[in-house]
DNA sequence: CCCTTTCTCAACCAAACGGTTGACAAGACG
DNA sequence: CGTCTTGTCAACCGTTTGGTTGAGAAAGGG
């Protein structure tokens, strides 16, 4: 698993790291605070967040014997920006489809090519 | 792998996928064509797209022999709120901890508490 | 009717994943 | 010092993943 994306959407695929991610949102915690819920033991707790340690989802500092785990929000932009990129892309596309779809229309006498995608046409 | 936005972000874990995704944005494709750039079996090629499937990023129609692959943009979507609801959220976060810091600032002498956000709380 | 094209299904394999238990490191604290 | 708390590391185990090869289904074209 080389780049960063690939780890930071693998990790984000266990439901319960996802959890984990929600409940951070709220504060930092503990290993033992975050493994409180859930019916794994403390070394599956700190498996998981060692997956979203390596992704850069979360760090992790000292405290004495606690190791309070903190949610890095910045990574999420990787995401968004991933995605939305080939959002716009696909709405692009949906875009200049719609246009030639209207450019057909407008040389046929007879329109037989249906609306394939909502989008306000309505001339 | 039960709910389905496990299974969108686990199908994005993987580059071959995301590159797949990627080229989907420009039209649909044959699985052929899919295949064609990567050093890899068709049948490879053939799994991943289900997996694709089963997380609902794409549809596969019957075209002849062909199977021509079409993306489905709308799941992008299911992501987008998850992200966005839990970035909000520790930015609401960061936003509460700003207002404690600086009232705790307001309340001190001597302001050895530092800027922890960048934030303009520029006064 | 055969043959080619396009693609999926089935079986197999090595590596990674998510969990377990046992040992132990790092600090607080009596 | 000994001991409890908190957490990690290491070894192991069953399942899943991503790849392979081989067989064959589905449809068009000679």
């Amino acid at each position: 698993m080389s780049d960063q994306l690939s780890r930071v959407f693998a990790a984000l695929s266990d439901p319960t790291r996802r959890d984990m991610v929600a409940r951070l949102t709220q504060g930092d915690a503990t290993v033992g605070d975050l493994a409180a819920p859930y019916d794994v033991s403390l070394q599956a707790v700190s498996k998981h967040l060692k997956v979203l340690e390596d992704a850069g989802l979360v760090t992790r500092t000292r405290e004495a014997q606690r190791r309070p785990v903190h949610l890095e929000a910045e990574v999420f932009d990787l995401m968004t920006k991933w995605i939305e990129r080939y959002r716009q892309q696909a709405e692009e596309r949906f875009s200049r489809l719609d246009a030639l779809l209207d450019e057909m229309n407008d040389r046929t006498d007879q329109p037989h090519v249906r609306d394939h995608h909502q989008e306000g046409t309505a001339s």
